[in-house]
Formats: structure tokens, sequence, C-alpha cells
DNA sequence: GTGATTACGTGATGTAGATCACTTTCGATA
DNA sequence: TATCGAAAGTGATCTACATCACGTAATCAC
């Protein structure tokens, strides 16, 4: 499917748009293919842009003391990515954002969005939407950090995206549990 | 202050409404007053609202098997608090919330905010503004859990909300931090 | 194909924090 | 003011996970 039907129909699960309106939406977006292990954004850097995912597979991750990586979101199809806390305040990036996969994206600037929410009211319905949605994802997973422990998490992420035991290195998936390559690996080869 | 007011200011801070958009906006409000210990929201209950606080402190929590508290956030004035989850979603409460002072807040029901939104353009910029915002905290947040350890998380806390160390009991800045109590105590008892 | 880089496994050891058990202090109410 | 329950301090012990160190397999670069 191309990239343009895609949006549409990630969008209209929660808006209606005519095709015009939608048009001209789509006209604010811009297509980008990245290749494997390529950076979207790299911290300390300007953002101007948030990610829609057609294809492929991004990390947003957050990088302390130039040593530890921990992975915020893996970014799959018809998902948002990008550093909002630099894109909304206008500040230097935090967090980086490359690809696990070679990848198909739609850009869409900071500017744009904010002038589509104010010209389509239906528009600005959707994004509260998308940020509800990702500030309940958040919560959850800060609680299950809190009360699970790390095989716990980790079966947790399996069940919800299997495909990612395939399609990223453990270590990565380390990251994002938020322990050790080692422990993770001693996790399912020590407990059956 | 009175309570229109505050939420006034709340308000006018991020967009501009006449005072007859206000004054509608503020008719869908309604006031309580809580007594400390109160509760708000019980897990397994349906939520109809969410709240909007004037004074005092409330706590939004989750137990664990029926044993373990795990504190989401202390609602402080001007801040907005419900279990967005069941709220959104129409189901049963799986977050309880309580007062851990007296209080007044101002309730508001996900029907009417549904309604205020499509009526009003600038209301919905609103909400979506501070959707984002509770997003951007819970994110950092996260991050948090994964990088600092309890020493750096407690202290972080305490220079952002100074006050929350007179207010409330050690053991539930225990359950925020998600460590236990024994550990806070020890933690600014051992290491000066 | 060869060498280098990256992924992954695994043992040994150290440590932050949980848990249990008990004591002390504080604050509300009779 | 005495009493009782909740909050808070503290010691002993246990455990999940980090860290370090090393080895092997897989993948990439030329």
């Amino acid at each position: 499917m191309e990239a343009k039907e895609i949006l549409k129909q990630h969008i209209t699960q929660i808006i209606t748009l005519t095709d015009e309106q939608f048009d001209h939406f789509y006209a604010h977006f811009k297509p980008h293919s990245f290749k494997k292990g390529q950076i979207v954004i790299s911290e300390g850097e300007r953002v101007e842009q948030e990610y829609f995912v057609i294809s492929g597979c991004l990390k947003a991750f957050y990088v302390s003391d130039e040593v530890k990586t921990y992975i915020l979101q893996f970014a799959m199809p018809t998902w948002w990515t990008s550093d909002y806390g630099a894109l909304y305040n206008q500040t230097k990036a935090t967090i980086s954002i490359d690809c696990i996969t070679d990848a198909e994206v739609l850009s869409l600037s900071n500017h744009d969005r904010e002038k589509l929410c104010s010209e389509l009211h239906p528009v600005e319905y959707f994004f509260r939407w998308r940020t509800n949605r990702g500030y309940l994802a958040s919560q959850k997973r800060l609680l299950s950090f809190m009360n699970n422990d790390t095989k716990a998490r980790y079966e947790e992420l399996l069940s919800q995206y299997p495909q990612l035991y395939n399609l990223v290195p453990k270590h990565l998936i380390a990251a994002y549990l938020g322990v050790s390559r080692e422990t993770l690996s001693r996790l399912y080869n020590t407990h059956r």
C-alpha cells in the first residue's frame, strides 16, 4: 500500500475528513527513505519534524553520560515518533532516533502540524487523541516498571510485539527493559 | 482567590477566550470540598469525571495484588487528575484517587469535556496542550526511573516539589519513588 | 576469503534495595 | 493528660541485577 493510503487509513480510524481536506493535510507531509542504521534525529541538534512510520522500525533512545543507552520507543509502522520535548519547546534534542531496519517514513514539521490543527478542527482532535494514547501507554509502562520484575516485563513486551524478537538485536531489547544485556541473556537461557 | 479565577488564570496562560466563552466553559464544572483521607475515585468503579485541583493535595495510585501501592501522581493546585485510561475508554477504574489533605476541586465530566472541545476550538487546543505536557512529564519520569538510583530520584522529586517534604508522610514518597519505606528512611539518615 | 566488528553466552563477584522483625516517636482522640 | 494507632528508624538477612572478564559465533567490509 502507498504511504498516502496508510496515513489516510490511520487518520480516518479516528476522524472524518473530506477528500479535499485529506489532500490538503497530506500535502504537508514529506516522504523519506532511510537505510538501516541511519540517524533521523541526533542529540544536541534542532528538531523540526515529527515522523510517521510507513514501514521498517526505528528506535528513540536516550544516552546517559555518553555510555548507557535507554530505549524509549520502538517505532513500528503507523507509529509516530520524534523528540517531542525538543519539538514542542523548540530546544535541542536530548533524545536520538535512528533506524533499526531500512524504513519509509513521512515527516511533518512542528509548524505545519500546528497550522493544520488550527485550520482543521478534526485534525486538532486527532492529535489530542494521539497524544492521549501516548500518555496512557507511557503511564502503563511506568507502572510496569515499578511493579514487575524484568522477566515479566520481557514477556509483556514480546507478547505485545512478537515481531521484535527476530527484528531487533537482544541488547536493544535489554535497553528497552532497562537491564543489562547479560541479565536478559540469562533470563531466557537459565529460566528454561 | 476563587476557584473560577484560578481556573481562568490557568486556562488563559494557554488560550484566549472571551468572557462569555469562559463563562460557558466554567458552567460545566462542579465544585467539591473533600476532607483529608476522602476517596475520589476508587478502583473497580465507573469513572465519569476528571478533576482540577484548586487547593490541597490528592494522590493517584495503583494497588497491585491488594498489597503494594504505587503513586502515579501527587496532584497539587492547578493540576488535573483522574484515571484517564478508564475515563477515555469508559472502563472500570484501575487507579484510585484520594485526598492527602483537605482539598477543593472542580470536576468536569468526560462528556462535557468532549462537548466543550468540539464547541470551542481553543478548548480543544488547551486539552491537547495539557495532555502533551502530561505525556512529556511521564516520559521524563520513566527515563529517570531507568537511569537514576533512588537517592537521585528522591532529590529530584524534592527539588521539584519542596512542599511535599512536610505535606505528605514519607511512606507515600517512597511509594512514588517505587522503593520500600525502609530504604527511603535509610537514604536520608545513613547518607548524612 | 580474511580480518574486524558486533552479537551473544556465561562464570565470578559486588551491591542496592527488599523483606522481616522489632523499637521508638508522633499525633489524634477520649 | 493518658492512650492507642500510624509513622518512622534500624538491624539482619536475602536476592535480583550490575559489573567485569572472558570466550565463541555470526555478520560485515574490502
